[in-house]
DNA sequence: AATGAATGAGATTTCATTCAT
DNA sequence: TATGAATGAAATCTCATTCAT
């Protein structure tokens, strides 16, 4: 943050609600509100403890009684929002018919989804992620294997199956995650483009990358 | 760059050439390199002028003989990226036959070329653009413009035109936009998959997202 | 201060007291007090806040808990000696008989004693004023019109009813201001001059300057 | 310099000509008379030597050689600023009548002069004079005193004949030297107020302050 | 006489954090 | 749970100056 005057965000800085995998209330919550909007609009590494109290109305000291260090405030962002991802693909998964074709759409839709409706939570797990130490980051590396591995499972078996034909499975699987991770650099809630529109959208763009023959 | 250990990078740190459009030789272009090389690994601001002093072996009080301040030689990055960005899409498009199929064909080709030869370029321009002041930001924003202008005419000409059968002409836009922002995510020079290949399939992959016919 | 061994100061460097316009006590009280006596003898620019920090046996880093910066500390000198000033003026303005001859007297006594008995805060007010931004100065600027109307007034005054026999009003009346704006330069306390002596001298100096008949 | 906009100025920003003490031309001169500019608006110790340069459209490397450090620009400042003053002095004295009125009309009025003619040279002369080390004051101290002297020398003189009655012979000396050092603090060369009519204004005030009985 | 590149010291200020209260 | 005061380290940048050319 400090002096010269940035007028570009890199996202919405609007105050958008947490996900339920957040702590339900009291000053920890707000902590966590306030610094994922203004990692998400300025970077971790732009945004000081001094910014993150001034924003809260608290002098810097009061956050050490319920953060231990500036990088716990980022780890949690991060683990909350790998989980809210992590779980929305899974119930996705679960509720899913159990094929290929079924299963990556409600994968991608899920995922877009999450993107969509979590902007802030989105651009911080995507971006911020690497200013983590290993140690820190390690709970959600595993969740992200996890995730990118239920689609190119997916998509292996699809294409198995004959109802898939990848040009190339993992460049493929790279751009359908890819799309949603670029979500929060474009997308603004609110604006002309409906959530629910945008997921069914990203599922069969996804679905015709795979030439996934009915998806024209 | 600070105190925790960071083991893990947002980008390659191998050392790249720049490309054409920075300076030639001398101080300015050793310093480029070497932010360059920085700013992709550990961000912009995580980068301190010691950092780079450091990596350069000169004291830091040297390098404002060669730029007015730190933002200055990100700014000049950021330009050298949306330079050679733009200047690739343009020989593109201007070499291709003059079909939409043929200009989206050879826009996303030269697109990804772009990403995957210059990973470090691409992830500074992509990521620390932000960081700079619009004033700074303001030259590379025109091209930036200017860019995703040549794909969405080429998109609209083949809707029109009848080739091409996107579900929502933005959303795809976007989509294949960012498959190329993506790239030095998780492309790595140097590996399995040659530059070509990747230009190719994203090609396909972005003909295919149009909903061209031919393209299954 | 830097290098150059400086033998000469410019003021005296002794420990004198703030005045009542300063906050009563704490480490706000001396910073100021500190700076007063740095910044007078040897100027605002030369005095580095390092060397502030090392008077008063802190780090540099702790005084920025007390003032927004630099400049604050000598805006908060100047508004103290404009403040004191100014009362002094006006006290010794309403206490006087109602005559431009006694009321120029009174004025000049004032005006005597405060630089006097501050020769630091004067010294501080009068050279380093301009040190300060437009923004920073503004409250000063104010007083210090309205303290020189003051005079100005009852010069015009006395000259309109024929006590007053002046060769050129405005001349007089810099003379006058700025016989008390040189006393710290030359004038010791403690020395063999009294503060009361001077204070005297220097109103009958004003009367016999404005051609005041009996002021022989 | 620096960064923060300084709106006001000590004094006249005005590019005026150095005195006949000073080189005649070349590169040395026409830095001692942009220095001259520059320390009197902004003072010595907050001019830097790129200001300098920059004001000269030189690099700071090519002013060493010149002057062999900045102090040095200051030293032969105030040098050439008490030469004038002292010279200015001696020949008024010498054309004099040889009577103690004449000789301190002579002496004020040659003061006030070389004040009002030269304000840049005597506000350097007086406000930076402090930030000479004692060894490149000495010079210019020599001068300092004997020019006391002399006007000291003409009120006793003037005194033991009867013909002033001071009220305290080194108090108004103080006041008449301060009124001419005051002068570039508040007289603008080409203003409403010409450089003869000041310093005869200047001369008849110090004869009134010394209680010279047609001084009326 | 002037330049471009560099330097070592130091400028002001901000950083995350601690600690007594 | 929060504060005010302080700290040590580090941030960006400027300083006067040097030196080879």
């Amino acid at each position: 943050m400090s002096t010269p005057p940035r007028s570009r965000l890199r996202a919405t800085d609007a105050r958008l609600p947490l996900t339920t995998a957040a702590p339900p209330e009291g000053t920890r919550r707000r902590i966590l509100e306030t610094a994922l909007q203004l990692f998400a609009s300025r970077g971790y590494h732009d945004t000081s403890i001094r910014d993150l109290a001034t924003a809260l109305e608290l002098r810097p000291s009061a956050l050490y009684a319920h953060f231990a260090a500036k990088d716990h405030v980022l780890a949690e962002l991060v683990r909350i929002g790998h989980e809210a991802h992590f779980e929305a693909l899974e119930t996705a998964f679960r509720d899913a018919q159990p094929t290929p074709v079924a299963q990556v759409r409600a994968l991608v839709h899920a995922h877009t989804r999450v993107h969509a409706e979590h902007p802030q939570l989105a651009m911080v797990v995507n971006e911020e992620f690497y200013a983590l130490s290993q140690e820190l980051a390690a709970p959600a590396q595993v969740l992200r294997d996890r995730a990118n591995a239920m689609l190119m499972d997916a998509i292996l078996r699809g294409q198995a199956q004959g109802q898939f034909a990848p040009l190339h499975p993992a460049i493929t699987a790279a751009a359908i995650v890819g799309m949603g991770s670029r979500i929060p650099h474009w997308f603004e809630p609110g604006g002309p483009i409906e959530v629910e529109a945008l997921a069914n959208t990203h599922a069969e763009l996804a679905l015709r990358m795979l030439g996934h023959a009915s998806s024209t």
